[in-house]
DNA sequence: CTAATGTCTTTTATCGTAAAAAAACATTTG
DNA sequence: CAAATGTTTTTTTACGATAAAAGACATTAG
């Protein structure tokens, strides 16, 4: 099998829906710069759509014919990259009951399990243990270090390092630094967002790794940068798998984010350590209660309380 | 030729140096233990030992029959790991002159020039590219960041807040805790070195290391054991490669290390900061001093400086 | 003569496969 | 019967091969 036609069918359905805004497609350098692909794939996408009448293609003519339906559509999970259905597999597995810390992680078997080749499983394995749940015995296998509450306290104690210092950073920077600006537009979409919290609040987490990594921008220091994928990566698995008390907590840190930005807007260094530390601090209570160990106090917790409250 | 069998044959060059020491090999697993191999490579040891005359081997007995010679041993060549083959081919390019950041790199080429499949190449890319020097571009190339200036100053940004932090929780460490007992077993390394540093100045690098290590370790975070593995590989490639004013910058460094040693046995975190601080400003500068930017600096000041100066 | 299209080449992503090494299981020995 | 040895199975490590995708070069259209 080799390899799959994913991005070319990611690229197409993308592309589909680009043929619902105008009559004439630009040219394929241009296709292939807005759909993030070589022109190889564009002329893939253009023949097909041509092939099944979407579209007239002569030359540097690239005619709409008709508007795109359901079914002209690759499925979604067509479109997905290798890499991007082996993390998932292999998060759920991680994420699920079971995944003990000490556990050791068979490629062969994850690969067999997955429907993938070894060499795959190989390199997201090496790639995923830069977030610290994994780690390789020399000549031997992986070791699931888990998401335990220790990772919790660590993970939050470096992020806490580096947002104090971005944020500080962020601070001081000029004022015609665009960075401002960003901050305007995300203060924006947080006051919308805010608005509509009861309806809207599963769009938080986007927002948040966006406000996040602007933050971290400013520190302009890679490792710091890249460490902001670890957080991400727990993050999104957390917010998917987790929902447990999400509205409430999301529209805290909806508050506490308009707060911060205020500070920083501010540009009062005092204000803003204040505000991030707060921040940081219940984003660190939200990390620690959502491993294995968390879950089991915020159930005591909740059991000790009076009933009928339901946060 | 699918994989070499280098671990067997280091395996077997250390177990030659066993040899030299007793008359009669230990059982199998112990042997394992010993050399970090398993039992089947074990047996293969002792097979070709059992062949070449140098022990007789049957069942529990193991007698020596005759020292090793020098051409039992395989030559050292062999004995290297695939990735530490493709990493020191790799960073000598890096280092060497021409390697500009933006260039980009091509896993086939680098494939059939180290001789090795272009899978190990990608696995060495994707291990190595935590270490922020190299990127990968989506579907497509990597591209060489570079050991640039701006690299040597993010590295020791992360480096000098993770240090203070360890070296303040390694100073708070209980009286009883191990570390102490490491600290004075380095401590006595340093002045062993100290005393002969004229002629034993090259082996402060891997003292270096363990001091360094030792003090993360207090950390207890990960993140922060984990990120020294940058360091560490950097200043491996640059003391073995840039050997200028190597002799004066070690002696510095060890004098520094033994104030630094004193400070965190005062237990007065006010020392150690100061002491932490002062070590890591000239760590920081010998860094960037070994940048290509910075060695042009470096030849600049010899050049302003009055002949007579070696240093 | 620039920017697009058409064509050809190179590189990346992924698999199957085979040897090396580890690990599991069975058997023997002290 | 615990710990070693002998035997078999499984897993890791690495390569070469192949389709997808990118990229380079040649040609044509405006």
């Amino acid at each position: 099998m080799s390899k799959s036609n994913n991005v070319y069918k990611d690229a197409y359905n993308r592309c589909l829906r680009l043929l619902e805004e105008t009559s004439n497609l630009p040219s394929e350098p241009e296709l292939g710069a807005m759909l993030g692909v070589s022109r190889t794939t564009v002329r893939g996408i253009l023949a097909r759509m041509a092939e099944n009448g979407l579209i007239a293609w002569d030359k540097r003519d690239k005619t709409v014919l008709r508007a795109p339906k359901e079914d002209d559509f690759f499925p979604d999970e067509e479109t997905d990259s290798l890499s991007q259905i082996i993390e998932r597999s292999f998060m759920r597995r991680l994420l699920a009951e079971g995944a003990e810390a000490g556990m050791q992680i068979n490629e062969l078997e994850l690969a067999r399990e997955i429907g993938v080749g070894t060499t795959s499983v190989r390199e997201f394995l090496i790639r995923f243990s830069r977030f610290g749940l994994i780690e390789k015995r020399r000549n031997s296998h992986w070791v699931l270090k888990g998401f335990t509450h220790a990772f919790a306290l660590e993970l939050a104690d470096i992020r806490e390092m580096f947002e104090l210092r971005s944020a500080a950073a962020f601070a001081a920077l000029p004022d015609d630094s665009p960075v401002w600006a960003d901050l305007d537009r995300l203060e924006t979409e947080h006051r919308a967002l805010a608005r509509d919290i009861a309806n809207r609040y599963p769009e938080f987490s986007e927002l948040d790794e966006r406000f996040h990594r602007l933050i971290h921008s400013a520190s302009r220091n890679r490792f710091i940068v890249d460490f902001y994928d670890v957080i991400a990566m727990i993050f999104h698995y957390h917010y998917q798998w987790n929902k447990a008390g999400q509205r409430s907590r999301n529209e805290t840190a909806v508050a506490e984010h308009l707060a911060y930005i205020a500070a920083l807007k501010s540009r009062d260094l005092a204000k803003v350590e204040a505000a991030c530390r707060k921040h940081l601090t219940s984003a660190r209570q939200t990390l620690i209660d959502s491993t294995p160990e968390g879950r089991l106090n915020v159930q005591a917790r909740r059991a000790e309380t009076p009933a009928g409250n339901t946060a």
